[in-house]
RNA sequence: GGCCCCUUAGUCUAGUGGUCAGGACGCAUGGUUCUCAGCCAUGAAUCAGGGGUUCGACUCCCCUAGGGGCUACCA
């Protein structure tokens, strides 16, 4: 792409909630667009709402973009050649361009009250015509203005709109449009507290920070024309636009807090993965080809196009998102996850466990299909990482495998590794604990392997499998309720590796009173 | 009210005049197995409706319906 150097675009938020779900994506698309360019990825605070704006909204902000791993090259924490970054910071810029305005007669002073232009809507309401200002502060003489402006009377600044012609602009997305001017009116360009509006804080800073791409959500396609009003009446050259779809919730209505979350931070604390929410974003409303639907940041980077982004509102749908994250941490090195589930086992106070697990004989990982990773060197750079700990739980992990999609399902799914007092599926204990045939048989599985001199999963699955022959019953018959007694339920990995982990002390010692409390 | 945008299975989408309308999530069934997950196989399910244009429309045009947005001294 020619001219990729001078590419720039920008992700304007304003500080006034939390960074959600469509927000992000427009950051990412963004930020994608720069990067797939070589361009600049302009990061810019839009808080000319003194009401709602808080810091607290622009750090969340910020911190959710970090996470998703949307770096910016200039924004308002680094600088950078067009700053300040942040529109309060920018008054003057505003107020030199609006006296430009003034001084050219394509604006004017409005001393209209809030009560008057209240009224002037009722009527429009009841007449059925069109919600527009009347204009009538444009007909005041150069000396009503003089006088008013003495008295310190407050006012607007409005752009003098045309009464007839049109507006064109392109879209990439969604091609042509025209707007009559007759549609528009004169909108307000500085507020009476002196603070520019949207439209107008928008044009003046994407052309002084000169913006080559404007992406943004469609709700704004209709504010477009009066922005393009606003580039030819500054004669800046006008960005390219690039309108994207809405995103909405399973109702079809635009996503909010009642669709459930909306809020990225939500899912960070939830421990989603976050280039799987990277990716499931991207897929919100585009699509690489009709075969790929599994991509990281980088190889983001490299597929995107905005010619790609689809024109229709996407509903956000978790259960895709939630098979992306588990493909995207089926993916990841065993290492890699066991730190991340070591983190959340530590979180959750489950590490240090409630019991200590001496396995009998040092289990030899390179044994272990799928273990090789974790070995003296890779496990070096944090020293608890040589913990026995951190060893047996790369030995569970790599047992529990595709069954642990979310890390938000550890405590769920590895407690009885960790704590006693894990979670008891009554149900499985009714139908295969609670009884009269099974204490005989749990007891003389303990016994077993209470004698057992290494425990080892051969050797422990060997030894139940030969008790069920003595005592001429399924295997079956033993592993159901010997998974019931060591886990509380009926889903577990492989019961023979979960009693290799689980340690021949706690084994037993479940099994012998497992149905003692049960019976 | 006015103006604008959107419409392929439940959901995300591929498709750009001639395809058995492809893929994915989810769902269902079967296989593997100590359960579950996974994996493999199979299946159900879609062009909002109506008019045109055309030899031929999911694809182009119009209308209707539904959904959404803007119409603020919010962004």
């Amino acid at each position: 792409m020619q001219d990729s150097q001078n590419i720039r675009v920008r992700f304007a938020p304003s500080p006034t909630g939390h960074l959600h779900v469509g927000g992000a994506r427009t950051a990412l698309y963004n930020f994608l667009y720069a990067r797939k360019t070589g361009g600049t990825f302009v990061l810019r605070i839009e808080d000319t709402d003194a009401q709602r704006s808080t810091r607290e909204s622009y750090e969340g902000i910020l911190r959710g973009l970090r996470w998703l791993g949307l770096d910016w090259d200039e924004g308002p924490d680094m600088g950078g050649e067009f700053g300040p970054y942040v529109q309060s910071a920018r008054s003057v810029l505003y107020h030199s361009d609006a006296q430009r305005l003034l001084d050219e007669g394509k604006a004017y002073r409005c001393f209209c009250t809030p009560e008057v232009l209240e009224a002037m809507k009722l009527e429009a309401k009841e007449r059925k015509t069109a919600l527009k200002y009347d204009g009538r502060c444009r007909r005041l003489k150069p000396d009503d203005v003089e006088e008013r402006l003495a008295g310190g009377m407050p006012f607007v600044v409005r752009f003098m709109m045309p009464a007839d012609g049109e507006v064109r602009f392109r879209d990439i997305i969604r091609g042509d449009f025209t707007t009559q001017n007759e549609e528009l009116d004169d909108f307000v360009l500085v507020k009476s507290d002196g603070r520019p509006t949207y439209n107008f804080a928008v044009v003046v800073d994407d052309a002084k920070m000169k913006i080559t791409h404007v992406i943004r959500g469609d709700d704004h396609i209709s504010n477009t024309p009066r922005q393009v009003h606003l580039y030819r009446a500054f004669d800046y050259p006008l960005p390219k636009f690039a309108h994207l779809p809405m995103i909405l919730g399973s109702d079809k209505t635009r996503l909010s807090k009642r669709h459930g979350a909306t809020s990225i931070d939500y899912y960070r604390d939830k421990l989603y993965l976050s280039e799987a929410m990277v990716n499931y974003l991207a897929l919100l409303g585009w699509s690489f080809d009709d075969k790929r639907e599994l991509f990281s940041l980088k190889a983001l980077i490299d597929k995107f196009s905005l010619k790609r982004i689809s024109r229709n509102p996407a509903v956000f749908d978790i259960d895709k998102m939630e098979w992306i994250n588990a493909e995207h941490f089926k993916r990841l090195d065993l290492v890699e996850k066991t730190k991340m589930v070591y983190e959340v086992l530590e979180r959750e106070g489950l590490i240090p466990p409630a019991f200590e697990v001496d396995l009998s004989r040092p289990v030899d990982l390179k044994l272990v299909p799928g273990t090789e990773s974790v070995n003296e060197e890779t496990l070096q750079p944090e020293e608890r990482l040589n913990s026995k700990e951190f060893q047996r739980l790369a030995l569970i992990i790599n047992v529990i495998g595709n069954r642990l999609k979310l890390l938000k399902d550890v405590p769920g799914k590895l407690g009885y590794f960790y704590r006693d007092d894990y979670e008891r599926d009554e149900h499985a204990i009714r139908s295969h604990l609670a009884r009269p045939e099974v204490p005989e048989r749990l007891n003389a599985l303990a016994d077993d392997y209470d004698t057992l001199q290494y425990f080892e999963r051969d050797a422990v699955e060997e030894t139940l499998r030969s008790l069920a022959d003595r005592m001429e019953i399924e295997a079956g018959e033993l592993i159901h309720p010997c998974r019931v007694a060591l886990t509380g339920g009926t889903v577990s990995p492989d019961i023979f590796w979960v009693i290799v982990l689980l340690g021949k002390a706690k084994t037993v010692e479940r099994l012998r009173t497992a149905t003692k409390v049960y019976n």
